[in-house]
DNA sequence: ACGATAATGTAATATGCTATAACTTAGCGG
DNA sequence: CCGCTAAGTTATAGCATATTACATTATCGT
């Protein structure tokens, strides 16, 4: 993670401005969610002048869009281990508790990834778009269920909504209450293991039938 | 919903600045989102100098967060509507589904309540922080089950994730693929269904015990 | 009524960020 | 070795936040 700030103490040109560009914003996010990344900042702290990033993004939103493809390019890769290394529990609830801890202890880039407009705007074919979709392939990929297609795929968006709901709300001091007593890990395994369940009934409930 | 731009056509003073320029910018966030909001902007369409809202908002920030309650308690009418007025499925299903709707509809909005920095930094006694957390105490009541307490408010928590990750996740173009078949209202209330039905067996596993 | 005072609004201005334009430097291919 | 292109620089326009000092209106006690 050694941040690139210039190659020799004084070049004309950077060596990968670009580069050095996202990964410094994407340490910025971390600290402050996506609306801490300045342009003129992070100029300053590459020692380049304010102008400099536009050679390499059109405008804010462009590098944004560029940090938050890395985000989840690296977000895929920690899920990808998580699901590949045994340990605790399925896959697929190892998926959901690396993504929870992901959400809340990185929670600016988590942020940038799922509550920000950035998302919203990107084109479907875009590297954002596509990175992004690749991590819903990842969990429907960690669901060992007797079932494939549409069913299991239903049952992992609930599980994906669910996931999603606990990071922000806790992070929204939203989980409070008595309701604080219940662990946001506990919580989550709990909504796993029921719809691990649906799927099991609904099958049945097919078998049944045929 | 009559905008309050002046009383006469000229008076040095406003009438009641402050509760225009939250109406005015609850407009521009359900267009634009949280980010849309310039108080340059509010002003100017309200007929006052830029420096005026500071009168009533001691920065940007303070705006935003009168703003958020004020969607709050918005929310909340229309969530306390939803429960109340007898219609289709039960009161939990019925509050799940216009939540929903609310979040889809009013995205801009939305989002400053649930996704943004604003909510993160309400202090826990802040008129925003107990406007959020009646809207939590809602859904818990809507709870139409033979439990009280934890047990309940867990189930409760569930599904309020669970709707929160629809709504964030289908704003994002990530519920597309072949679960785009699924329609939102659908994957919801299988979500409250199921938890309703993790309730009841919870439920009978402890009064087997007993 | 009247005058002090608080509340509210205005004008002028400092500061910071985005973004563009015009110019400069460095490296690379013919 | 020359010229082209990529990448960086200085200068500057434009816009938004926020502060300061000043002006106007409303209110309230006497």
């Amino acid at each position: 993670m050694g941040q690139i700030v210039r190659k020799p103490l004084k070049t004309y040109h950077h060596g990968d401005l670009r580069e050095a560009l996202i990964q410094a914003a994407l340490q910025e996010v971390e600290l402050g969610g996506p609306e801490a990344i300045s342009i003129k900042a992070l100029a300053k702290q590459l020692g380049v002048s304010q102008p400099a990033p536009y050679r390499h993004f059109a405008d804010r939103e462009a590098l944004l869009e560029a940090v938050t493809a890395e985000a989840f390019r690296q977000f895929n890769v920690i899920m990808r281990e998580a699901i590949e290394q045994p340990g605790k529990g399925s896959k697929l609830s190892r998926f959901a508790q690396a993504a929870l801890a992901f959400g809340l202890e990185r929670h600016g880039i988590y942020r940038l990834m799922f509550a920000s407009r950035t998302m919203a705007c990107a084109p479907k074919g875009s590297e954002l778009h596509t990175a992004a979709m690749e991590t819903l392939a990842l969990l429907v990929e960690s669901f060992e269920a007797p079932a494939v297609g549409l069913l299991r795929e239903r049952q992992a968006l609930k599980i994906w909504a669910g996931l999603h709901g606990i990071v922000m709300l806790a992070e929204q001091g939203l989980l409070t209450g008595e309701a604080a007593q219940i662990s946001r890990e506990e919580l989550l395994d709990e909504i796993v293991e029921q719809t691990k369940a649906a799927l099991t009934f609904a099958l049945q409930a097919a078998e049944g039938k045929a």
